[in-house]
DNA sequence: AATAATATGTCAGTGTTGTTGACATTCCAA
DNA sequence: TTGGAATGTCAACAACACTGACATATTATT
């Protein structure tokens, strides 16, 4: 095949892409989420817990002292589902749940000792695999990562992230 | 925050990451895979199909002719898992189920007309996304992306990933 | 020819995680 | 005081993964 026409190129000021390159990233996409949640999902099967039960885990310790209507709407899911795995992390007490000062209607969660033990195992687990990914790759390759990640989320859900985030440097 | 402290450098010849950066990754894919199957999921909706649907009819779309055994390794599920799909898409009349001529055991598996047309919708939302966000990061970023996400697959899966993707340049 | 292994399909049961819809409680605010 | 917001809970359901068991061709091996 001809070099030019597999190659990411500027036409017009605009990049030239394939449908052969888009379903690249396509693919990549795929697989690569599959590696990604492979570590933690081996701690989590041990314990019994799912996937749901990580993502409550991560973002309650990524901003302890949430509400349960803050956290819904990171996760994206409804108040049934997300109670669900709350109430089994709270009876199993890793999450705190905690009657709000201001407001006596809201819910501040945070994590127990034994849910920050959890949480941190399950991240290490997944933290490894991207620091080994992000060395592998190249820190000119994880900016582009993140950029290429960023572009494509909702604009609703890329709020919720530059808030987490905090709109720190790559 | 002092700019050295947040930012990648190389550090012994090795890519220095703090914990933030790596849980941006983290958060980077979680909210990006969002945005990634959001488009198709409302077509799916709509003719009440799931995302098992989408990946199989991508697969082989993307490999016409593959044997069962085949699309089960690159999806990574049980056999009664796809079964339960493929079958709804034969009786449908998305997918034809063709008895091999070498080894009669094996069946060819490809899209009719109607799949095709299905596969392409899919395709089409899902590629108007990527090809936004590529757009939107450049040409840099999107063999960043690609790079830091094939270095995250487990090796079989990055197999499977060569083999349909064949080492085309990106 | 008999036997083992392979490729596929199917049935039954189970678990996680998502959904709707309905309803109760508590509390803030107009 | 009334309306709405935040939360919790019950029930039913669906998608999609799993395991285990079994059936049926077909091919490979001995």
């Amino acid at each position: 095949m001809a070099q030019g026409q597999n190659r990411s190129e500027h036409t017009h000021g605009l990049l030239f892409l394939t449908d052969e390159q888009l379903r690249k990233g396509i693919e990549a996409m795929f697989f690569a989420y599959r590696g990604f949640t492979a570590d933690p999902d081996r701690i989590l099967a041990e314990k019994s817990y799912g996937r749901a039960h990580h993502r409550a885990l991560h973002f309650i310790q990524r901003s302890p002292g949430t509400t349960v209507n803050n956290l819904l709407s990171t996760l994206g899911v409804t108040k049934q589902s997300l109670n669900r795995v709350l109430r089994t992390l709270i009876e199993d007490g890793l999450v705190l749940n905690k009657v709000g000062t201001n407001d006596k209607r809201q819910r501040h969660l945070s994590l127990t000792d034994a849910g920050r033990e959890l949480e941190q195992a399950l991240s290490n687990a997944q933290r490894d695999r991207m620091r080994s990914a992000y060395r592998q790759a190249g820190a000119e390759a994880v900016y582009g990562f993140c950029t290429v990640l960023e572009a494509m989320m909702d604009p609703d859900l890329k709020q919720h992230y530059d808030q987490l985030t905090g709109g720190d440097s790559v």
